[in-house]
RNA sequence: GGAGAAGUCGCGUAGCUGGUCGAGCGCGCACGAUUGGAAAUCGUGUAACCUGUAAAAGGGUUCGAGAGUUCGAAUCUCUCCUUCUCCGCCA
């Protein structure tokens, strides 16, 4: 959610920016501000109105008491409640389309980004270089059915299009790299947090899926009530960034720095793509999440940081990558910035992204109402929030088959993982 | 899933025959006094949000959530949520 005063005072500016982002937003804007004004109008007037109720209940004692006639007073203030609860109907009207367009609008992308979508992305550091190879390499569908890691056929039997089964080395490979993340981590200083895989609906509002993507994660009917429905996660940000929702932190509770390990669902209703096969997009994938909580002025240094551990990942496991500064309007809605850790897949001569890391500043905290105090002071702000894969299993598992393939169909395990697997080489049995 | 009890200011509690209760007390915390320093003691203060303002002052809302009764609700009624105890069922 943006700053209501920022968009107060500075309406073409919060125009112009979200343009940039590639959201054309004049009208909403305007009606913000225009509700904004009702609002603030009709809250005065009845708050007067509200005041008057007050001093005259409180009267009323003393004038019993005195034996008054307190009928007409009673006559009179009857009709002024009455007149109240109709100015509070119609502000909770305005209320309710005020909220709406706020919880609509996207973040303001910092203003360093280029403006535009995914053509004006600009690599900013190569690691490594492109794997040469001396023979015909496959892909990684076809390496890891050869080699029983994957069983695509039973997982669609199971589940449909879009599901896969890890199968023995397959599935230890897997596991291999998720105990390697988060060891890393770990060693980092960040909190491991399991959550729950089901999430209420304002754990979506407050990371700014809702309400507009409601319709790309699962929902689970419970009962006819809609707002008690629960939802399958799509990534453990929704579930992290939420569990400081509500909540005043001390200056000393910051940063807060978390991981969670969890299957993200995500129905990508329309979207496969022929080079898209096997394992790059799924209903469910295995994801390592990064999530820190800062004060605002330390969330540039932790969103470095947030890179730098994504990268030093993608670099534990030999691969070329590259690092990708998104464009205003290819950062999703939430964030103000995003880079992209974008891997090498050679079958699809191109990077995929197995990273991508985010600052949304204060856009979610004011969603959630995610506030702390300084010490020494009793104003409350808005803290800051950082997520950041660390990473998606779904994407490195076919780029590692895919890079450490052997002319004989062999795959080498690279080293960080070898003390969770056991072996240097996946063979065929 | 069935039966019962309860949800009040950071924590623990008082209030629940409706009106000086946004709310008493204790603890905690902050500041001050005292002290060579500390403990103890004493004093003062101790919510969030909205509105308002240059900043204030002032006003409003909030006693799990929502709705209702009433001139007026923490206190009465209804619905929901949550927690605890017992039973059932299990990992």
């Amino acid at each position: 959610m943006l700053d209501i005063k920022l968009i107060r005072e500075n309406t073409e500016d919060v125009i112009a920016r979200l343009a940039a982002k590639g959201k054309e937003a004049r009208s909403e804007v305007e009606r913000i501000v225009e509700l904004d004004a009702q609002r603030r109008a009709m809250i005065s007037e009845n708050e007067a109105k509200k005041a008057e109720q007050n001093k005259v209940n409180k009267d009323i004692p003393r004038l019993k008491k005195e034996g008054a006639d307190v009928a007409p007073v009673f006559a009179k203030m009857k009709e002024l409640a009455a007149d109240i609860k109709a100015n509070d109907a119609r502000i909770a009207e305005i209320e309710t389309e005020y909220n709406e367009l706020m919880l609509g609008l996207p973040n303001l992308p910092d203003t360093d980004l280029k403006p535009g979508g995914k053509e004006n992305n600009e690599p900013i550091r190569y690691f490594g270089e492109p794997h040469i190879f001396d023979f015909e390499p496959k892909n990684h569908v076809d390496i890891c059915t050869d080699l029983g890691l994957i069983d695509y056929k039973r997982g669609t039997k199971l589940s449909g299009n879009g599901f896969w089964i890890y199968r023995g080395m397959g599935a230890r490979l897997e596991w291999a790299l998720l105990n390697y993340f988060i060891d890393t981590h770990l060693a980092d200083g960040y909190e491991l947090v399991l959550v729950p895989h089901m999430l209420g609906y304002e754990c979506g509002q407050t990371a700014g899926q809702f309400p507009k993507f409601k319709d790309e994660v699962y929902w689970l009917e419970r009962d006819k009530e809609d707002e008690r429905r629960l939802f399958m996660l799509p990534t453990a940000e929704t579930a992290l960034v939420s569990l400081h929702r509500d909540e005043i932190l001390t200056e000393a509770d910051l940063p807060r720095k978390y991981i969670s390990y969890t299957p993200c669902f995500r129905r990508e209703a329309g979207s496969y793509r022929a080079d898209e096969r096997g394992m790059v997009r799924g209903h469910q994938f295995n994801k390592v999440e990064m999530v820190q909580y800062t004060k605002p002025e330390d969330s540039d240094a932790a969103f470095e940081e947030l890179v730098g551990k994504a990268e030093a990942l993608v670099k534990g496991l030999g691969f070329h990558f590259r690092t990708v500064k998104l464009a205003a309007a290819d950062c999703s809605a939430s964030m103000a910035r995003t880079y992209d850790v974008e891997i090498h897949i050679p079958s699809m001569d191109g990077y995929k992204e197995v990273s991508s890391v985010s600052n949304a500043r204060d856009y979610q905290a004011r969603r959630g109402s995610i506030r702390f105090k300084r010490d020494g002071s009793n104003k409350t702000e808005f803290v800051h929030t950082l997520n950041g894969s660390g990473l998606a299993t779904s994407r490195i598992l076919p780029a590692l088959v895919e890079q450490n393939q052997n002319a004989d169909g062999s795959v080498n395990v690279p080293d960080v993982l070898r003390k969770y697997l056991g072996v240097d080489v996946l063979r065929r049995d």
